[in-house]
DNA sequence: ACTTGGCACTCGGTTCGCGGGAGTGCCAGT
DNA sequence: ACTGGCACTCCCGCGAACCGAGTGCCAAGT
């Protein structure tokens, strides 16, 4: 009963902050929720409240506010995602409708998560998993250079290049292509490996060592760089989180410069519709401490083929930045799994 | 004679607020540099320079600070490229050495720039112009929609989503690409053009639709988009470009995020070394107005191929910036020169 | 014709002191 | 367990005063 009160009072606090960018009073919180009962009350609830870590107050004499645990309860147990409203359906429905290929799907999709919560958005290339092979093309670009070039069949191209220990000429080249485009075509991609483990082998001799670092790449391409890509959208809004952010803007633009960081800031979801929050000093990212990190797993169905997600402010609100998350995750999955 | 000196006292504010950042005075320039008169005498010609729109007092009683024409007569006309130090010289070396593929050249490249100005970098990836087509790919991924790969022989890849009015079978795909593979195979860019413009007329009704579709966009591909791509680093620098910039950063992130604006921005050169400079309003591109850009092209020899440049403050230091990127821009130059 | 020293003046920035007000913690009473 | 009252803290805003950098102008000097 008493407890219950308490998250009520939380849930008020970081509902007010996140509104206000203030600290909130017992006075002001009792005037804008329905609490029932004085401001003295609270005022006993809210030292609770920071006796528990979930809020704090600036100075002596100024109101609480949320600490990153205080977010991670009210995350937790006291917010409900929030459905977006029938104009922002429609929004996304017209502004996903029109893409043309998978590049610019990830283009407006992750435009469009940035508009919508007005934070930085963050969107993975679907893995490969799913897809086949439709081509696979060899080009020497110098003796010990071969450029490798994957064409799967939802459009997606990969390009690696491959330096051989050993030169290899145009003619063994082209025989290790035909021999490779004759086991992987129309293979799933998953299935890649085992086609072409032994494929080294049929080749005798120096002419083997070549084979082999194609095959290897080949590999490599296919099984371990296959979510490499992020794409990224809404940056400009990192100036407009307000004055007291303004010190960690450069941390963050740094951090969002690095491939591997926003990688491992989008981490491995392996169920879509579960979305996954870090707040503040949760993330292990260096320099996104001011930050909390909503993201989510999309795919075809219940196949989870790559991330999405938005950073931003602790004092974010929550329920609608997951919502939104979550509904661009879907609009993105349905459109991965129309027939292209 | 007393123009001269009037011209030194503009340099010398430019140098000393680039310096500074604080408005400079009278008895500060006299003291910092040996002009050899009094405060006095440096106040009126501070007076005529401000007559003339060079500079401009920001209250009754501070310091003057250059006006977007000041920097323009200072770099015109007072300024010296400044080469680089020899650690600067061997920090590129090392920086763009390692670099295995186009991708990471334009990587590294944009990156050094960044971090030897301080500032954001742009780099436009090399226009296809001299490179030959090493392979054609076409693809389908459905009744009416074809996606075309081309590979070039310096390892640039490009592809394009074909939409035809009429459905193509796998078959009419097969012989269309085996026409213009015979077709294009090893001509250089600038010559395919001309290689395929009949080649619809080699088919027959509703396949000649279908024919002309794909050399359509293979022309545009070739012909019009290849210069489309940009890369960018260092935006992290835009939240240290100083106190008063920081209202000016979310603009200046706007612009950024905007391919076609980046382009622009880029301009089109057309000689190597011939440095352009484009000051504060001087950009056309809104939101840049508290900006100046610094641009070059690069290529192999006299050869123009592309463009890079960077994006700093008005007040930067236009010496040292031109010389980076004047250096940075050589240096891609002579990677590009060399064999792959 | 320039240059210079002197001088009065302007005005932004800083410091200081002083309420006002919001907010707290605690206590005694219900 | 809640509430009203109360003393206390301390941030914030405001005006005053002051300092200092800098200017413009003028009269004198070269």
């Amino acid at each position: 009963m008493v407890e219950d009160r308490r998250l009520a009072v939380l849930r008020a606090i970081v509902e007010d902050y996140v509104a206000t960018h203030e600290p909130v009073g017992s006075r002001a919180l009792v005037e804008r929720h329905s609490l029932g009962v004085s401001p003295a009350t609270i005022r006993n609830d809210m030292a609770a409240l920071e006796d528990e870590g979930l809020i704090t107050a600036p100075h002596t004499s100024a109101g609480r506010v949320p600490t990153d645990q205080g977010y991670r309860v009210f995350v937790d147990r006291l917010s409900a995602v929030k459905p977006l409203s029938g104009a922002e359906k429609r929004a996304i429905g017209s502004f996903l409708d029109g893409a043309v290929d998978l590049d610019d799907v990830m283009q407006r999709s992750v435009r469009l998560l940035a508009q919508l919560t007005r934070q930085v958005a963050l969107i993975q290339y679907p893995s490969l998993t799913r897809s086949t092979v439709r081509h696979i093309e060899l080009v020497g670009l110098g003796p010990t250079r071969i450029l490798l070039v994957l064409i799967a069949d939802n459009g997606r191209v990969e390009q690696r290049i491959v330096e051989t220990s050993v030169p290899v000429s145009d003619d063994l080249l082209g025989r290790v292509r035909t021999r490779i485009v004759e086991q992987v075509s129309g293979v799933r991609l998953v299935d890649v490996a085992e086609r072409v483990a032994h494929l080294g082998e049929q080749f005798e001799g120096p002419e083997r060592a070549a084979a082999a670092a194609v095959v290897a790449t080949l590999l490599e391409t296919v099984v371990e760089r296959h979510e490499e890509r992020v794409m990224l959208a809404g940056t400009a809004n990192l100036a407009s989180f307000g004055e007291d952010f303004t010190g960690a803007v450069r941390p963050v633009l740094e951090a969002l410069e690095e491939q591997m960081v926003l990688l491992r800031l989008l981490g491995e979801s392996r169920t879509t519709d579960a979305l996954t929050v870090r707040i503040g000093h949760e993330n292990e990212v260096e320099g996104l401490s001011a930050t909390s990190v909503v993201t989510v797993g999309y795919g075809r169905g219940d196949d989870v083929v790559a991330q999405l997600g938005v950073v931003g402010p602790t004092r974010m609100d929550y329920a609608s930045t997951m919502g939104s998350v979550r509904a661009v995750a879907r609009y993105v999955g349905r459109i991965l799994t129309e027939p292209q």
